[in-house]
DNA sequence: GGACACATGTAATACGTTACATGATTTT
DNA sequence: AAAATCATGTAACGTATTACATGTGTCC
């Protein structure tokens, strides 16, 4: 009934943005992660349906007495959550995410030259158009979001403009 | 024989290595990924084996003929990497890498305020931490490495430097 | 009335993780 | 001689992805 094993990345954000719409529908959790620009989040139904029955065999979510089939939290999905912060913190948490970007780079010598500019232009292009979205997405939080997702977001945005000035660094070692 | 789906970073990886290393026993690549800092490539004996296998399958790795069990690159193996580069540039190559700590601050308002200083600080710490190893690493590529491996490790010093000045930023937003 | 979003799944497949298992070689 | 590292796997399990399948409500 209850959980022996870690919950994954996955389950956990789930039960957050249960949390934080309150009781809502499967189908409503699975949107979330549908439209993710996260790409690691974006799942599809055959992803989020059997995770959520997961959760809810686990007691970590219930259906509500709000009639239909609303879900909502239980106290355990609630603490679930607090421990996620609280005891899983390991050094994974702290570890380098995987860019793939940048694990490419290590193997951009099987490229010409010329190829490896156009690459590194392509990316500097592709990550100036993700940086304001992101921005966007900010400025909508700033008027509506709580101050956490807002925090959040303003992550992302710093995290895009570290990567445009890294693909800029490297341009100019390439130049030399 | 050939391959008809995309390829995984992981597959693309462990290409990537064996094109750095030439002709080397499997347990050599299993062992780059055993002991990645990146938790996404940490991977054992029972990923990667199997891995190689199919790549294997799939033409492009082969025995190399200077005796033993020693697996080495084929032509389809190389163009496999460069097509890395130049054919499946998508979106979600730019986009926001999982980035665990960043996840989780959405969901921190289930904090009590001083827990969330606590978490703050904790994060903080490991990054630093983290900060400190990606400095050493890049240390050592100045001396023994190549260039394009130096640029991704200046990649993660980067991104772990634009994470820590966002957590403070974060401080300095719950001290208001 | 047709298109579209809402809503909920299942089945096949493949992949990654963990744990187990074994043996050779090298180091201490 | 024992311990560690090199070397190569297999088996069980769980999970994610993809594609398929179905039905309802609502908007134009």
């Amino acid at each position: 009934m209850s959980i022996d094993r870690k919950l994954s990345t996955l389950e956990l954000t789930a039960l957050g943005v249960m949390s934080k719409r309150g009781p809502c529908t499967a189908y409503a959790v699975m949107a979330e992660f549908v439209h993710s620009t996260t790409s690691a989040y974006r799942s599809g139904a055959g992803s989020i349906y059997p995770l959520l029955r997961r959760l809810q065999n686990a007691g970590l979510i219930q259906s509500s007495e709000a009639g239909k089939k609303l879900l909502e939290l239980t106290p355990a999905g609630r603490e679930a959550i607090r421990e996620w912060f609280t005891t899983n913190l390991s050094a994974d948490d702290f570890s380098c995410s995987l860019d793939v970007l940048r694990s490419r780079m290590y193997f951009m010598w099987v490229l010409t030259p010329e190829e490896r500019v156009q690459y590194l232009d392509e990316a500097l292009q592709g990550l100036k158009l993700l940086l304001q979205k992101c921005q966007q997405q900010l400025e909508g939080y700033k008027r509506l979001g709580d101050p956490f997702s807002l925090m959040a977001m303003e992550g992302a945005v710093i995290e895009t403009q570290a990567r445009i000035k890294w693909i800029k660094k490297c341009q100019k070692a390439l130049n030399r």
